[in-house]
DNA sequence: GCCGTTTTCGGCCCGACTGTTTTCAGTCG
């Protein structure tokens, strides 16, 4: 974990004990403000420190600077000691379960002499809770199924997941097409955050029509719970325990609405801010005059924006992480887009571990409407994965030959590729003899998770024939963390190489710090979808998402090249490594 | 705890739903 990480977790953990200890709500507020600047901060802390621009970072003040020089030196917080030792924390876990709050564990801690988590399960569940006052029958039901589904769901969705059931919840919902106007997903989903905790649908439509369409969403198919229900705002578990809000507003709300539940928080705030100054108030019902109240706009994003004299920050970068300053300035960069992707670096079919044919795959890519695709099956050493050895590439290269010739004059290119394995000592599972054939090579780490594996990845860097690092921190959404690496060292060795990094959509991997940091040195990115089935190739929009929360730049994408690029790419390499 | 284009003190985004409450507190996003 990193220290900016660490130290966001301990901030975040003083606040719930604030909290629980009943302070101030403002400071605790910044307390959680702080953890969360910090986690979403592109630059390593200790830099910050160093160069002393940790004393500029709007919303870190003084006293916080103090609590982090201290981590920094120390490796502890004097405070955040202070206040464990006022409560089992432990029991402050809790605060993370629905319809559980810092009053309700209060109450039971000075009331019922309840010390832990386990203390307080077993005070529900005997019934203990319901003799405190206010805690009546349905009260405790809601806490209990809020402890059903918090160990249920733990884990967050990712992105794939989350945006198939809301894909799928929005055709279920445009059943009533007649009744609803404008609808769609909101939320982290459509920031394209790597990991998605719930789903936000978002409805405008004439207030009539609200009572029916709440109606028809509490009635989804796959509902296994009604979590609440009303004119404006409903919410349901699904038997897979992933939960689904719905809100409804009037049509002239839509953009102010969307702009609301988009997010983020943190966003939002700074934006409501700026509406402040200018003496205007803003909600998800539109900009209002905040002396008069009179309702001056909001029927669109675009509208909200330009009412307070900002452009309109893509969802994805919607982080106060800049974009709000920029925006203001009228200096927001455009970023990649799907539009402008023409190919896909990294598929895989049946000849080694996926699941559609070489036609199928290549049929599938060709009607995303691109310009070309690589296949690019495993190598031997990946056993599991059928990997394949010279001799049976060699056989896929008389197909890909054959299948050539019918795409070429749909003016359609195949690349014979691989996703050849990194192996232990950081050589390549294919000779270079042989990777010379490929038009375009994928390299990957596939084993030995555990360790630092930076000098592996430098070593096939270092490759003249290596033009993608696959996968490269080792990470898969936010459930498996990577292994230690040092990315500075790799982006360097790559913009010196000419080599590109994988964006992989299946895993999230690259995170967007390290896309901005790609960015920044001008090393490309190439966004994957790793597909193992023509179903897969659909969700390079989503792997664009991910691309663009890293502020991903056109000119710095390599799938916005055509072909002839992609091949002046992969020969640039070679001729500055001077094999050609 | 943070911050300053009416401020170095006095504000801090704002609204919905539920439950037990007869006017509001707790929780959530």
């Amino acid at each position: 974990m990193s220290k900016n990480k660490e130290i966001a977790r301990i901030f975040e953990k003083m606040a719930d004990i604030l909290e629980f200890l009943g302070d101030n709500p403002y400071r605790i507020a910044t307390y959680r403000r702080v953890a969360n600047i910090l986690s979403e901060l592109n630059v390593d802390v200790e830099e910050l420190v160093k160069s002393g621009k940790i004393y500029n970072i709007p919303g870190i003040g003084q006293s916080s600077v103090e609590k982090i020089l201290e981590y920094l030196k120390k490796g502890k917080i004097s405070k955040y000691e202070e206040l464990k030792a006022k409560v089992p924390e432990d029991l402050l876990e809790l605060m993370d379960v629905p319809n559980i709050g810092p009053k309700t564990l209060r109450l039971a801690y000075e009331k019922l002499g309840i010390r832990s988590k386990d203390d307080f399960l077993r005070a529900v569940r005997s019934g203990m809770l319901a003799t405190l006052p206010g805690f009546g029958e349905k009260k405790l039901q809601n806490i209990m199924r809020g402890i059903e589904l918090w160990e249920k769901s733990k884990e967050r969705m990712t992105l794939i997941e989350a945006f198939e059931i809301g894909q799928e919840y929005l055709d279920y919902m445009k059943h009533l097409e007649n009744l609803i106007e404008k609808i769609e997903l909101a939320g982290s989903l459509r920031r394209r955050k790597e990991t998605v905790g719930d789903i936000d649908i978002l409805v405008s439509a004439p207030r009539q029509n609200w009572v029916k369409i709440h109606e028809h969403f509490v009635s989804f198919n796959g509902v296994k719970d009604v979590l609440l229900k009303g004119e404006t705002k409903s919410s349901v578990v699904l038997e897979n325990a992933r939960q689904v809000d719905l809100r409804t507003v009037e049509p002239h709300q839509w953009g102010a609405a969307l702009q609301y539940f988009t997010g983020s928080k943190e966003h939002n705030i700074r934006v409501r801010d700026i509406a402040k100054a200018k003496g205007l108030k803003l909600s998800e019902y539109g900009v209002f005059k905040a002396d008069t109240d009179q309702w001056i706009g909001g029927s669109s994003e675009e509208e909200v924006y330009a009412l307070l004299g900002m452009q309109t920050p893509p969802p994805e970068i919607r982080e106060n992480a800049g974009e709000i300053e920029l925006a203001l300035e009228g200096k927001l960069p455009k970023l990649v887009s799907f539009q402008d992707i023409k190919g896909d670096f990294h598929i895989h079919t049946n000849w080694s571990d996926g699941i559609g044919t070489l036609e199928e795959m290549i049929e599938t890519a060709y009607r995303m409407g691109y310009e070309y695709v690589v296949v690019g099956d495993h190598s031997l050493s990946s056993r599991v994965a059928k990997g394949l050895d010279v001799e049976r590439y060699r056989q896929q290269w008389k197909e890909i030959d054959r299948l050539q010739k019918e795409y070429s004059s749909k003016g359609f290119y195949i690349l014979k590729g691989c996703e050849v394995d990194i192996l232990p000592d950081g050589s390549l599972d294919l000779p270079d003899s042989v990777l010379a054939e490929f038009d375009f090579v994928v390299a990957s780490i596939h084993t030995r998770f555990s360790q630092d594996n930076t000098y592996r990845i430098l070593k096939a860097i270092e490759n003249p024939y290596v033009n993608l690092i696959g996968h490269p921190t080792g990470k898969s959404y936010g459930s498996r963390q990577g292994y230690p690496l040092d990315m500075e060292k790799i982006i360097k060795l790559a913009r010196d190489t000419g080599t590109a990094l994988e964006l992989n959509t299946f895993r999230a991997d690259l995170s967007p710090e390290h896309v901005r940091m790609c960015m920044a040195e001008g090393v490309y990115i190439a966004i994957v979808t790793d597909a193992h089935a023509p179903a897969h190739l659909k969700y390079m929009h989503l792997g664009v998402g991910l691309a663009r929360r890293g502020w991903a730049l056109p000119e710095l994408v390599l799938n916005t090249k055509d072909i002839k690029g992609v091949k002046e790419f992969v020969l640039k390499k070679r001729k500055l490594l001077a094999v050609v």
